[in-house]
RNA sequence: GGUUUGGUAGUUCAGUUGGUUAGAAUACCUGCCUGUCACGCAGGGGGUCGCGGGUUCGAGUCCCGUCCAGACCGCCA
C-alpha cells in the first residue's frame, strides 16, 4: 500500500494516527535541530517533520539527502504542530515521520514548481509534465474536466445521445485546410483528418438518431492564434424536427447550466441581435456587450462643412470613451499611433472632448463649432468627462479599425471583467461571402447551412445578401459557438453547391454521399458546435485556451516536447508509396 | 506569406554613446541555525551573450544573413 491518505487529507481530527503518505517534496526546509518537508500531491500539501530527538541519525541524514521533486513514500505518526500554518488546509498537523523511502528521485528541474512559476513559456511546454503539477495548469485541467462533467449531464438530461463519428474521412477542399493522412492499403489515396463532423452528425440525423451531441477532436490545418490550437475539441451538437427557435433555446439553456454550476451566478438577459446590427452597432459580428461604447454613425452631422477627411468618407463614425476627456495630450497621441499600427492600419483619429462645462474641444475645430460637436456627443452617446473617438474611411474597414480601438481602450479601462459574464446570440449570418482570391462566393458557415426560404429566390440576383438561418454564440467577446439550420433536400443542396462553383460532377464526387441520404427521408434539422478550448478558458476568467489544454502545441504548431512533427523514416516512406521532395 | 518584439548563468532579466575581468534576483552546492512554512545567515560553483558573416584598434552593444520563440495581420467554410 502506497499511502492511507492523500496530502490534503489530514486534519487535527486524524491526531495520533499512524498514516502512510505518498508524493513529491516539494520543499524542504533545514534548520539543523529539524528538518521540515514539504510533501505535494494533486489534492494538497502536507508537512513532514524529521526531528533530531524523536527521528534516527540515519533517517535525518536520508531526510536531508532529499531533493526537490523526489518521490517518496512516509509513514509516521499524525501531530500538531506547535506553530500551525493557516494558509494551509493541513497547517495545524504534521507527520513525525517513523519510515521513509525513496520511490524516486529526480533531476534539479528546468523551472520551479510553484503557482508562481520562474519558467517562461516555452520551457513549460517542452517539461510540460513538470507544467502540469503547478497549480494554475493542475486546477485549470480539474475545471475542464467539471465544464466536460455539466455539459454531458446536460445535454443527456435532454435525452442527446453521444455517438463517435470517424476521425479517418474524406477531404474536401472547401474551407480550412485539412490534415491528411496517407493510406498504406490503397496506394496513393489519402484520409482526411475531420475539421468538424459535420456531415456524419447531419447523416445521423437521416438515420433517426434525433438529438446527437459528441465531445469531439477537430483538426484544421491554418496558421495558429493563442486562442487556436490545430487540433481542438468541439461540443459538437445536432437536432432534427427543430426551427432556430427550438435549437437557441435549447443551448441557451447549456449556457445557462453551465454559468450556473461552475459559478453559481444566474444569467438574467440573453439577447439577440442580428449580423447587421453587430456590424452597424459594434463594427463586429462577435460583440463584447459587458460595456457601451456603441458606434454612433455621424456622417449626417459632420459631412456638411469643409473637412475634406470626412467629406469623402463612406463612413464616419465614432464612440464615446467613457471618462476619456481625462486622456492627456500625450496618452491620445499614444493612442492614435497604436491605430496606426499597420495591423490596424488606420490613417489617424479626429477625437472631441467633453468637458464638464458643457462645451467641446476638439482636433478639428477648425472645421466644427459647438453646436456640430454637440451633435457628435449626442450620436455616440458621450457624457460630460467623455472622450469621442472618430474614424472615417471605406464602411467595413473602419467599422474593423473602430472595433479594435473599442476593445483595446475597454481593456485599458478595465471595462472587461473576467467574473462577468455577457452572452450574446448574433443571428442572420449573410449566407454567401465574396472572396476576391477565388472571385466567387464562399459559404460564410459551411455549404450545409440553410437559406432563409423566403430569399432563395435572391440567390440568382444579389447572392451575397441572402441571409442564412445561421447563428453564433458570443462570450464576452468571443465566438463561442455556432450553428445553422441546415439544408436537407437534395434540390436545395444541389442549387448551394451550384452558387458555390462546384460542377455538378464535383458535387457528387464530394458530397454525392450525402445527396443520396436527403433522398431517404431527411428529416429537418440543425444544430451547432461549441469550441470547448474557449469556452473552458473563458468560463475560468482567462484568454489564452493553451493552460486549459493538457499537451497544446506551439505557435508552430509544433508539440516541443515530444518533438513532432518529425520526419518519418525510408521504409515507412516506401510503403505508403510517397516520396518527400523539399525544394 | 507579412508586420512586430525578443534570444545574455539552470531560470527570469539588467547591461548606458561600441571600451577593464558581462551583473542582479532566484535556483543549485557547502556550512551554521531549537518551530520553519517565500525560513534566515555566511560562503561557493555556474556564461561559445542563439548561429554565421561583416564594420572597427576594440562588438553582448552597430550592419547583413539565418535559426528559434511570442504577439498580431492574412488565413481559420
Amino acid at each position: 500500500m502506497y499511502r492511507s491518505h492523500h496530502c490534503g487529507q489530514l486534519r487535527t481530527s486524524n491526531i495520533n494516527e499512524e498514516v502512510t503518505l505518498s508524493g513529491w517534496v516539494q520543499k524542504s526546509r533545514d534548520k539543523g535541530f529539524v528538518i521540515w518537508i514539504d510533501l505535494r500531491d494533486r489534492y494538497g500539501i502536507t508537512q513532514l517533520i524529521f526531528d533530531a530527538e524523536r527521528t534516527p541519525e540515519a533517517m535525518v541524514t536520508l531526510a536531508k539527502s532529499l531533493g526537490r521533486e523526489f518521490v517518496i513514500q512516509v509513514t509516521g505518526t499524525v501531530i500538531e504542530r506547535t506553530s500551525k500554518n493557516p494558509n494551509l488546509e493541513t497547517g495545524d498537523i504534521e507527520i513525525l515521520v517513523s519510515k521513509l523511502t525513496v520511490l524516486n528521485t529526480a533531476k534539479v528541474p528546468p523551472f520551479t514548481i510553484e503557482d508562481q512559476t520562474d519558467g517562461g513559456e516555452e520551457l513549460r511546454m517542452k517539461y510540460r509534465y513538470l507544467d502540469i503539477r503547478r497549480n494554475p495548469v493542475k486546477n485549470n485541467l480539474i475545471f475542464r474536466h467539471k465544464v466536460t462533467q455539466e455539459v454531458r449531464s446536460y445535454l443527456s438530461s435532454q435525452e442527446f445521445i453521444e455517438v463517435e463519428t470517424p476521425y479517418l474521412i474524406k477531404s474536401t477542399p472547401e474551407g480550412a485546410r485539412d490534415f491528411v493522412v496517407p493510406s498504406r492499403m490503397n496506394e496513393g489515396q489519402f484520409y482526411a483528418l475531420p475539421q468538424s463532423p459535420q456531415t456524419f452528425k447531419q447523416l445521423l440525423m437521416v438515420g433517426g438518431m434525433d438529438k446527437y451531441f459528441q465531445i469531439v477532436k477537430c483538426f484544421r490545418d491554418e496558421d495558429l492564434r493563442a486562442d487556436r490550437q490545430p487540433e481542438f475539441t468541439q461540443i459538437d451538437c445536432e437536432m432534427a424536427f427543430v426551427d432556430q427557435e427550438d435549437i437557441l433555446n435549447i443551448f441557451e439553456g447549456l449556457t445557462r447550466h453551465l454559468i450556473k454550476s461552475i459559478h453559481g451566478k444566474e444569467i438574467t438577459s440573453f439577447p439577440r441581435m442580428t449580423y447587421d446590427e453587430a456590424l452597424k452597432t459594434y463594427g463586429n459580428d462577435k460583440p463584447d456587450i459587458r460595456f457601451g461604447m456603441q458606434f454612433g454613425e455621424l456622417n449626417a452631422v459632420a459631412q456638411h462643412k469643409d473637412f475634406g477627411v470626412f467629406n469623402s468618407a463612406e463612413l464616419v463614425v465614432g464612440i464615446a470613451v467613457p471618462g476619456g476627456n481625462s486622456f492627456t495630450r500625450k496618452e491620445i497621441d499614444g493612442i492614435i499611433n497604436w491605430l496606426k499600427r499597420p495591423q490596424i492600419g488606420a490613417l489617424g483619429m479626429i477625437y472631441s472632448r467633453c468637458n464638464e462645462d458643457g462645451t467641446y474641444k476638439s482636433s478639428v475645430d477648425k472645421f466644427y463649432d459647438q453646436d456640430d460637436l454637440e451633435k457628435w456627443a449626442k450620436v455616440t452617446g458621450a457624457q460630460a468627462g467623455d472622450l469621442v473617438c472618430v474614424l472615417s474611411g471605406p464602411t467595413n474597414k473602419v467599422r474593423t479599425q473602430l472595433s479594435a480601438l473599442r476593445m483595446e481602450l475597454a481593456e485599458r479601462l478595465g471595462l472587461r471583467n473576467p467574473k462577468e459574464f455577457a452572452p450574446l446570440w448574433v443571428t442572420d449570418f449573410p449566407l454567401l461571402e465574396w472572396d476576391e482570391d477565388s472571385k466567387r462566393y464562399h459559404a460564410m458557415h459551411h455549404p450545409f447551412t440553410a437559406p432563409k426560404p423566403d430569399q432563395i429566390k435572391l440567390l440568382d440576383t444579389d447572392p451575397g445578401a441572402v441571409k442564412a438561418n445561421a447563428y453564433d454564440l458570443v462570450l464576452n467577446g468571443n465566438e463561442i459557438g455556432g450553428g445553422s439550420i441546415r439544408i436537407h433536400d437534395k434540390a436545395t443542396q444541389a442549387l448551394m453547391f451550384d452558387h458555390l462553383g462546384f460542377t455538378p460532377e464535383e458535387a457528387k464526387e464530394q458530397f454525392g454521399f450525402l445527396m443520396n441520404a436527403f433522398e431517404y427521408g431527411a428529416p429537418p434539422h440543425g444544430g451547432l458546435a461549441f469550441g470547448l478550448d474557449r469556452l473552458v478558458a473563458i468560463l475560468g476568467g482567462q484568454e489564452t485556451i493553451r493552460d486549459f489544454i493538457a499537451f497544446p502545441k506551439n505557435n508552430s504548431g509544433r508539440d516541443v516536447m515530444i518533438d513532432a512533427p518529425s520526419a518519418i523514416d525510408e521504409t515507412q516512406l516506401n510503403e505508403l508509396h510517397l516520396k518527400v521532395d523539399l525544394k
